[in-house]
DNA sequence: GCGGCTGTGTTCGGTGCCGCACAGTCACAC
DNA sequence: GTGTGACTGTGCGGCACCGAACACAGCCGC
């Protein structure tokens, strides 16, 4: 089974697949409010509890959403790249921050400040819809990640996270350490190089000093847990649906 | 410190707080479509993927909420008490329910029909906003749930569970066996036999045969992650604002 | 070239939780 | 009383993961 890859619905098109359901008219609106930043590796865009100051739509970056608990370190409960965007508790009247947003992929994205987001909000039946089911994909998505957590392994659940990360960062090889990827998957550096070392003499990868490559995605694919077939089946149902569908 | 319980913020009125903050005239219009219903012991009111028919709003019982993937058992990522309801998702205009709502202590609710909760929400700005930020607190409480899940043991974990129950049970004993709560924690039986006799060992809670009482609810606050008090301030923080104020 | 830094591989003892199995104990129905 | 079933306690082996520490290899700047 070859799954439906989200960075290859529309590859010829860099653009923010949320922006492109929009309606011709709404979009040209939100997108006359929005500026063009470039996101850079490890940038922290913004901090739990903290004022969000603008939404962040990628367009080729990719973004980690990782929940902080007191004294301890972070855990990564959902991505978010030009699938997705950060800063949807704003379409819920929220100004707070629920997540750190850590950039994971450093790319090009559209920003939009906070009242002028807002203001588009008002305005456009389209992007409330197109936010409210966003949102609920959150939602899934990190209970999903909670029970994924519990019940996978650290291997497919690598797997996994190498398979998201590959989708949001349109290319087959990216920059990130064991270490790094200890934080995210929420385990020990150690767990990461015993199971990314299985990977690698299985084939599915190869990586050396920080530059991770997928050699084999299918049998990644195969390696990882269901979690992962299962979010991008979820994100289609609900955000693919002719309610939604995309008008030039 | 003395935690501000949520079952004692109006200790007189049995009803559901997200109700209570209603204006009055669309809490009338809202209750006119309501019935009440009795939520017993262990009843599955939802399937995650199933459409939802009803939201409820507790106001005695409460209800857990729980991811399920596939071939694992369940594993509680919220509960809903009457300072909450079950259907959220229908406010984003989502009709698949996402997670299993499994009643946990029983008790009257009230309960509403999709379409007419539908509409009353089209007809009620207040009841909008506070919908929003009713899924907001969810998805914090869920995100929480997650990293507590990874970086918290059994007793606090434990500890943290019997408050919130309690909080929502509006009693200092309800009936819950260890083989229930090794289901909802997310651990074997064994795990919460240990952890639970250390708490009776501690004077805590006192337990015989599926009937658990609170002793000593300080000292249990005290044995409890800090998960606890956080899920508590988010709840305040959100629901409790000016701009939601209750009026009678 | 050389030291310093970063990234990766490996080892070691410890432990929290697992799965399983079984014994004891209480409640309740008959 | 006597079963019967539900609930709780305990023991055992196992293993995934933990924390810490160390060795080594590639890369950089001086």
């Amino acid at each position: 089974m070859r799954l439906e890859n989200l960075s290859l619905a529309k590859p010829q098109s860099p653009q923010n697949h949320l922006i492109e359901l929009l309606p011709r008219k709404d979009r040209l609106s939100l997108l006359a409010s929005c500026e063009t930043v470039h996101m850079e590796m490890s940038e922290v865009l913004v901090e739990p509890g903290a004022p969000t100051h603008h939404a962040y739509f990628p367009v080729e970056g990719f973004i980690s959403l990782v929940t902080v608990i007191a004294d301890n370190p972070g855990l990564e409960v959902g991505v978010v790249g030009r699938e997705g965007m950060l800063g949807a508790q704003l379409s819920l009247g929220v100004v707070t921050a629920p997540l750190r947003g850590l950039v994971q992929g450093s790319g090009v994205a559209w920003r939009i400040g906070r009242v002028a987001f807002m203001r588009e909000l008002q305005q456009s039946v389209a992007l409330q819809r197109i936010m409210s089911r966003y949102v609920y994909v959150l939602m899934a998505q990190q209970a999903a990640s909670a029970a994924c957590l519990r019940f996978h392994m650290i291997g497919p659940r690598l797997a996994r996270w190498l398979l998201m990360s590959q989708d949001r960062s349109h290319s087959d090889s990216f920059h990130v350490t064991h270490e790094f990827l200890a934080y995210m998957v929420g385990v020990r550096r150690v767990g990461i190089t015993n199971a990314a070392s299985a990977l690698q003499r299985s084939g599915l990868i190869e990586y050396r000093r920080g530059n991770l490559t997928v050699l084999d995605r299918h049998g990644l694919e195969a390696a990882a847990c269901g979690c992962y077939a299962a979010d991008i089946k979820s994100y289609n149902a609900l955000m693919l649906t002719p309610a939604l569908k995309p008008r030039r």
